[in-house]
DNA sequence: TTGACATGTGACCTTTTGGTCACCTATCGT
DNA sequence: ACGATAGGTGACCAAAAGGTCACATGTCAA
């Protein structure tokens, strides 16, 4: 169910700035996304099908347009395999630290 | 800072399945790890180094032996990265847009 | 109904990645 | 000091992933 997909899915740049996009402003076609990188159109609608059966991105047919939204479930549960909810905030504790040094320098 | 490296990191099953090995029980040597595993010691040497590299493990030496532990700081940046912790509820609407559609079809 | 538009498929090539091996260095116990 | 143990490097090969193109289907709008 949560299996391979989703990570290689999410191993690759371009894919990731397609959910960044997605992330900003929910809801776009191909040719909007395409629109916003360098990328041929095929190499874009290859990502997307990569992101679509990683359950990452869900789409939606009208007329002769598709659309794509982000799904972040699967983001949620890689977090909850590898951070326990008694060391959440631990973690959370180093994040802001990381901030704050980060600030600093 | 927080680049590509997790991601590529994060995209092998054999990868994943060391970090979960450190979330049962953490701070584990090169040899103990590989005993779990069918791969020869090269295999899970090159995978580890790429963990740490992608600062998921981080690592101790103590003389002869490198004990290595898992860093949930970087999971903790994916989850943040694509999950507004103020929409976090949207989440739940997403899977029932999804359900909706497929319903449609 | 005709042409422009939005999306889709399969073949193809190049680059990256996973895995093993021969060989090497350093540390421990006796 | 010595063998045994723990870890490390570079080369090498097979498999997988990224990207483009020729070609194809379905949909809108005048």
């Amino acid at each position: 169910m949560t299996g391979d997909r989703v990570f290689k899915a999410l191993a690759d740049p371009t894919r990731r700035f397609l959910l960044d996009l997605l992330f900003t402003r929910d809801g776009r076609t191909l040719t909007e996304l395409e629109s916003e990188l360098e990328m041929s159109r095929f190499g874009v609608m290859k990502h997307l099908r990569v992101l679509e059966e990683a359950n990452l991105v869900v789409t939606r047919r009208s007329g002769r347009e598709k659309w794509h939204f982000l799904n972040p479930v699967p983001i949620r549960e890689i977090h909850d395999r590898w951070i326990d909810k008694y060391t959440e905030h631990h973690t959370t504790a180093l994040i802001e630290l990381k901030a704050e040094l980060e600030d600093e320098s």
